[in-house]
DNA sequence: AATGCTATTTTGACACTGTCAAGATAATTT
DNA sequence: AAATTATCTTGACAGTGTCAAAATAGCATT
């Protein structure tokens, strides 16, 4: 349903019905719609997770090849699943409703493989010593972000320009990385 | 109210009680809630792009202490009012219901400016000639509004570590400029 | 097997929301 | 002064999330 309508196209009781159930059933099971929209990016989180390990072992040899690959991967994820990203990353879930402690976590683990992924790299050379590899990692992390978000809300950017400002997002990390 | 609330948190009734109104007066002056917003959004596109006029007259000789004051700049207006942020560049504006025209072309205005500025420092040699300056533009504004949402939205990184992860922004950018 | 307990589901209800249609009022033009 | 237009108001409708209480189902223990 999330693909179809959208995350604000969701209600409880369209939900239900689809179920073929009553309309409160399901506050048996969640606090309230937050904690189960929370529910589901979690899931959603601990797919991109499963799918960035496998990136990993694939090649996480060559420090440019990976960076490639992985904005790449990101790239096409968030704009072949728009609403799933949304669910993950939006407002609804983060700012409204308190984030689920299960969430947060879920998400942090996210994040901090790829934290961990370039302190690797720095640890065997291939990253400038100089570099605080969380700042790195925030701000790169956020480019793929902006980018994902600005494309899937139709701001400023287009899809045909997808693969172009990939490359240049690319760039722009490894003309930081190599300082 | 948006400040207070929180867009979300607007309704168009409690919006016209605090006008003293009734509810649907403003439903002759604006098609939609929709409308409204787009409205209010366009007007901080407009500040935003005088704000940022202002910085260009101040101090766009030297690229780099521009850039720096820029990144610092968008920063702290994104922190200090993310309500409006949040409207400007929020989903229930943009993807939701469809943007206003106008809207389209004054943040678009906004972005244009970045553009040009850029463009004017790689005809004046201090950004490589090598570099396309819209990939450019668009990668570092999504840098910028990355790190803006997940800041405002609460996801992964927190308000400490605003200034460190500016500088890292600023030294990325500046790498990538310079190569 | 029967009883008691708990988990699950349902119905009813409440206070909201955006927005349309129709009528009432105010302002402006002829 | 009359007519036309702009603006506002009230009533109504379908929809939302969610709480309280009643009803059902499933299971464990005596």
């Amino acid at each position: 349903m999330i693909g179809e309508q959208g995350v604000d196209g969701i209600s409880m009781r369209s939900l239900a019905e689809r179920v073929g159930v009553s309309r409160t059933a399901a506050y048996h099971h969640f606090k309230d719609k937050n904690a189960l929209l929370c529910a589901i990016s979690e899931q959603g989180f601990q797919t991109w997770q499963a799918h960035f390990a496998q990136l990993m072992r694939e090649q996480s040899g060559d420090m440019n090849r990976w960076l490639k690959a992985f904005v790449r991967s990101y790239m096409d994820l968030s704009w072949k699943h728009p609403e799933e990203y949304d669910l993950m990353f939006g407002r609804p879930v983060w700012k409204n409703g308190e984030p689920t402690e299960s969430l947060k976590a879920a998400s942090f683990a996210c994040f901090q493989d790829y934290v961990d992924l370039i302190r690797s790299w720095q640890e065997k050379g291939k990253l400038s010593k100089d570099i605080d590899c969380l700042r790195f990692a925030q701000v790169s992390w956020s480019m793929l972000h902006g980018m994902s978000r600005l494309l899937n809300d139709g701001i400023y950017l287009d899809r045909n320009s997808i693969d172009a400002m990939s490359d240049s997002a690319v760039e722009m990390i490894l003309a930081a990385a190599t300082v």
